[in-house]
DNA sequence: TATGAATGAGTTTTCATTCAT
DNA sequence: TATGAATGAAAACTCATTCAT
């Protein structure tokens, strides 16, 4: 997993002009990835795609790596924020109903666009492993303040154990669901079961929504 | 200079040298890609690291992919036997039983070596998806006949869902639990609260081993 | 894309702000030649270096090879002048001291910035021979009419080769005695040293100044 | 003149057809930095004109840096072995002669291949300062030698700043006299006189040979 | 006049694969 | 069978220069 080559972007566009250049590459660097797959993807076609001169993507991105991940982070960035924006309505519900809404959301977040969810997730991770970590940290932080509230009507007792568990099991089973098992379970089956797996887990038994 | 597409190892080895040769050819394999990642990851590398040179690699394999390939199924292939020997005695014991030994044994097959296993199931999908859908599917087929033997002790009737819901959370939660999370918990916490998980998924209450 | 072949500057700035420019423009050059040698040297980096755009580069110089040409021109004019006051008095004084202070003289102008003319000099040459042929030349005619006025005191009667050795030595010493064994020799020692070795070549003995 | 990317050759041939493709590398480079100058240099000429693939050249070399110092390293090595088979001799004879001998050699050493030669002092000088370092070390050292045996018939008395000296001024005179002053003076007309200057510098005054 | 985004030809470099020995 | 030199298509990356704003 090591990582040697800077991966940071190579400068901030100023003007519109770049930052339509910026998107446009972006953009052309997820259809790429989302069409044909990390393998086939490179620097002049993604220029190409993008319809700006590969001069134009070194402008912005010192290599290819930097290229996807600056993509992993816009990408996952408006899933987080979508999380992020759920935490403070959730601790007003009872728990049956947050936890409802709750991967509801995540259903959504991750549904936005799904193929590409799925190859940032697929493709990338050993790229991402921090953006990943971040997104897991993000998202066990906002779950452990959520259990934290009702520490008394839950089960678990280490709330750090917990979150971590639920975090994992339900994004991983969501991946899971949408990728390796895409054809088997609809999306609503998979979210029901998933209500029941947490509740069963917070509380012991789950009751209806 | 154009890649084939045979994917199959081109010949067996049949004489223990031969063997020998492959195992370090796998066995560099999966070194690189732990330590360094796909990306990092050729032939002319491989070679060297497996003291090998290209021409022989090339003898095994046909190509790139039929290495890669070769290594996941070898690795998988192990972890996959590993849960095989399990599923007959699963049936006899009573379910807490039952699933402590099969959490234990999951533990077991993907802590052989999670980096390796980390590194298949997350670089490699794209190649090797059909392999890892396999162990899935073979894992997945283990619980399943367990819950079977029990469907009425158990709240989930979906047994497929249940099994697939099972199977993924596990393991994921293994994988983070090794990797991401890697100095927050100990295994012993990890396997003990999946137990949890996992019996009140099942029953709605877990009760002591 | 091609390059173009003018090597004379664009336009000769009238305005104070634009000398600021040009003189900017110039050190970075200067800089980025010293540092890291003129293979990494390029408009984008000196435009960056001295606080231009690159734009504004191009507004004083049509092109690269027109841009180092300049700097040569430049330093070595610098050097040049200095080197012009001194052939007046060369005339007037006694054969040790105009050896004396033509050999100080020397030193100081190529002192003054070592490391821009060992640069120069070096890694330049290919575009600025001319320019250095021009200074040699300089310094040659100067050493050449100071030896007229002593034709009869000197062993060497080719009095053109005599100034080329004596130019071609001297400055050869002082920047290798300034650049490869900088630490080795004083600047005094190398002085009186060198002194000695123009004075026997010239009459076969030193006697002291 | 800060260089950070490795410069040591890749590996070094072991059969005999790669050894030529080397030497057919190298020549290519020669040719083209004295045809057509360091500018003008690029990994796919050398490989075009050596009639060689590329892929074969960065077997051989990791970049166009370590392809022009193997040629240099090459080129002032058989430089330097000619004048390390006279330091014996050198011992043996009276002053005068040994200083013509060595003198002569020199000549002969550098002027084997002048453009070359040429080449890579102008050319190439940035890249392979160790490497003039220790040419110019290594005869500097045959020099002092030769200095010492004959400590009481010259006149400088610090030896290390004499052998320097002499090192300096022959090698840069005979350069420029071939490069800059290149149609001005004869080879003779040069030797004999480097001849006058260093038997004046070392005894005051030159005799016959 | 200044700015800096954009260009793209030109170079560098990699690496899967072949094949002579 | 093994070796490792050679290949070259393809990818990565640079940088002098232009031009819209």
């Amino acid at each position: 997993m090591a990582a040697q080559t800077a991966k940071a972007p190579r400068k901030r566009p100023r003007q519109r002009r770049s930052q339509q250049t910026v998107a446009a590459i972006l953009e052309a660097t997820g259809r790429i990835l989302v069409d044909e797959g990390y393998d086939k993807l490179n620097t002049n076609r993604v220029a190409e795609v993008a319809g700006v001169s590969i001069g134009s993507l070194y402008q912005y991105f010192p290599n290819k790596q930097a290229l996807v991940l600056a993509l992993a982070e816009s990408h996952l960035g408006r899933e987080i924020e979508r999380l992020a924006g759920m935490t403070a309505e959730l601790q007003e519900l009872p728990l049956p109903q947050a936890t409802r809404k709750c991967i509801r959301a995540l259903f959504e977040a991750f549904t936005v666009d799904v193929e590409l969810h799925r190859a940032l997730v697929t493709d990338v991770v050993h790229l991402g492993e921090p953006l990943v970590y971040a997104l897991q940290a993000k998202a066990e932080l906002a779950v452990r303040l959520a259990l934290e509230r009702r520490r008394d009507e839950i089960l678990p007792t280490d709330l750090d154990l917990a979150a971590f568990f639920l975090v994992s099991a339900v994004d991983s089973i969501v991946i899971r669901g949408l990728t390796l098992a895409g054809d088997r379970f609809s999306l609503e089956t998979l979210e029901d079961e998933i209500y029941e797996l947490v509740l069963r887990y917070l509380v012991g038994s789950a009751e209806p929504t």
